[in-house]
DNA sequence: GAATAAGCGAGACGGTACGTCCCGTCTTAGC
DNA sequence: GCTAAGACGGGACGTACCGTCTCGCTTATTC
């Protein structure tokens, strides 16, 4: 990722809220930031070219100028104003650990089997030898709440008897979570959904194999 | 002036076995090889400019273009060059389970703790939904081997009775991998050799709980 | 005229006359300082776009600015480069005084009458202010040779008592000269080559009134 | 100079006597010129940008875009605006001819030694091919006048018997203003007020030289 | 040992993207 | 309805690389 830096003039907002001039395109806001990500997830952060990102949102150059100074801090703006979908409520209500742990087991084959996912996660790792804001961003706005969902349940689980007294959750959480990064990146392996979601089924029935039922 | 031509003239070697002409310079061959490398540790693919590549390698561009047409092959050849160093020996001659588990987990936490290594991994990450060819080759040249290595010495050790029978070894040191990459890229925490060393150890005691003494 | 100025990195020629690297193109060279000095006749120096000045010349921009570091030097050189035609034989021999004379008037009027040639004057005062060094290529390389020639001409013919002794006959140029300025720019006449060179004559016969036949 | 054309908004004053809004600032009017007449001789008619001329007038851009639509309208109407001095006043009684035409000599001497009025001339003749509505506002509201003048005098000098009877008057104006362009922007003279006052006299005098004393 | 043929350093060439500046238009708030 | 402020689309600027090309020189092999 080549370095390019310059002086910069952007404004990282307006000043007061509502002062003499025109006010900022809350609609190119959006555009600009919507094609930066994507151009981020197709081409990494170095394709994620001024110019393409205007031409991307059909804006003229300044105004991404005007907002932005660099590429990366649009890209952090955008991934963390893209909000993670809250649609984990099933792991709500699982009556039996079985039961739970298969919800939980599913839900992440779903998520990390998105090939938006994927990459998002690849170009993330790749970014963050010279810019883990980016990764940070994400894990805040979206990896953290799913984790501590996850976290909670599995908590949950064992308080009411279904793991064992000494399971070290937050450790096992770990191990899930790494397992879906070793298939998905060093492993050859199926990541299609259903590829993905035998594969934590066969993980979490490895992790906690002495559980009672 | 003239019209645009995209043909690659690169030839990978010589022809003829020794044709009239003077011979490429293998120093300069391994210089380029040299300086791909390390440009793409420290920016990535896109930061490996054939123009960075030829000054690093103190060589003309010519001198590159004449043996390879893109990056993606040059540090693609490169990483398939350096061989991994061959100093695990140690695993092959442990008596005990714990005295071989802790020697696996230390080796790994010696790896991975080398801000190269990191650095490797987190690029070849994020160049895979481009060129999976990258990291293909690093995991051919570096990581199968260890690999190897290592699930010989657990099926050693299995077979020796140190572990339980039904023990999934292949998936445990998946496990231990997927750990290793999610301490490193998605858990903001300690990576020196000691505080990894520390984390594999826990893994590893997990991961192998009710293994008999 | 606005401002604009940089740093620049154009190489005025080349070094050694047979350096190692690719020569630079003698046509691109000479496409450049004459669509510079079109552009120059048809829009003023802040016309001379080095962008204009590539796309006419059918170069690269990067083509344009390895060789100069500004729109003026380009024109200046552009102006200098392109000689006088010689045409002004007829002047070096004609019988009498009025002959002579007229065909001073006529040679002048032939000349400043062209569209071509009042656009340059007018270009390079304009550019006067700002650039004194256009018009002194012009004056050079055009103006002083013509101007010697009708100077050696006046000379001879008072010479050879065709005028009163006493005349001044640099005076003289300056006076014609500078009405034909009168006329171009600050008199709204008849500027074609018929007016011209009636008003020219008109004009030398007043300068000459009282010269012997 | 660079073509720039778009739809124009601008109301040359105001419709209406007296509309109900609030009426535009006299001063803003009077200020605009002023900075748009200097830019024009600093930098020339292309270096009259809007923005630049609402800078320097302490206006905002739209205060300027309300009143004109093209840089040409604004400083064709400073030039206009700007009354020439009426200083003239000597030449109306001068008693002999050779008081008489060194009044004039002297009067345009004092005027074309101005800077000011040099870079005028300078700036109008070089926007002549693009926009000569620029010299005919100059020409109309400071040259004609003056031109009268000199020309009234010299006819009474005539008419008195100071100059032969078939003086060309009209003529010897026209190379006496020539001769002065001549000097300011072909030859590389002294352009100081006593420099310009000595070449004039002796163009006087060559131009009258068989004047009766 | 000369001829030959390829490698090599140097640098010009056509191009693309960059980040900046200015332009002329528009859209708001305030008077 | 004028003014100030400022966002907007757009275009040119001068720079930095890129990948290709064309030179002059060097270095081996082959005749």
């Amino acid at each position: 990722m080549s370095t390019r830096t310059r002086s910069s003039r952007a404004t990282p907002e307006r000043g007061r809220r509502n002062g003499p001039g025109r006010p900022r395109s809350s609609a190119a806001d959006a555009a600009i930031l919507r094609a930066a990500v994507d151009l981020f997830l197709e081409r990494g952060l170095d394709g994620v070219g001024i110019e393409q990102v205007a031409e991307r949102a059909e804006v003229a150059r300044t105004t991404v100028y005007r907002r932005w100074s660099s590429r990366e801090s649009i890209v952090a703006k955008g991934i963390a104003q893209t909000r993670g979908g809250a649609d984990e409520e099933i792991l709500r209500s699982s009556p039996s650990l079985r039961a739970t742990v298969n919800a939980v087991a599913d839900s992440l084959a779903r998520i990390v089997s998105l090939p938006r996912y994927q990459r998002m996660i690849a170009r993330l790792i790749g970014s963050t030898p010279d810019h883990p804001e980016l990764m940070a961003a994400y894990l805040r706005a979206h990896f953290v709440p799913r984790r501590k969902l996850a976290a909670e349940t599995l908590e949950r689980a064992c308080a009411e008897g279904l793991l064992r007294e000494d399971a070290d959750t937050e450790l096992l959480l770990d191990l899930a979570t790494g397992a879906v990064m070793y298939r998905l990146f060093l492993c050859p392996g199926d990541s299609s959904q259903k590829g993905m979601r035998a594969y934590l089924r066969r993980v979490f029935r490895e992790l906690l194999r002495e559980a009672r039922p």
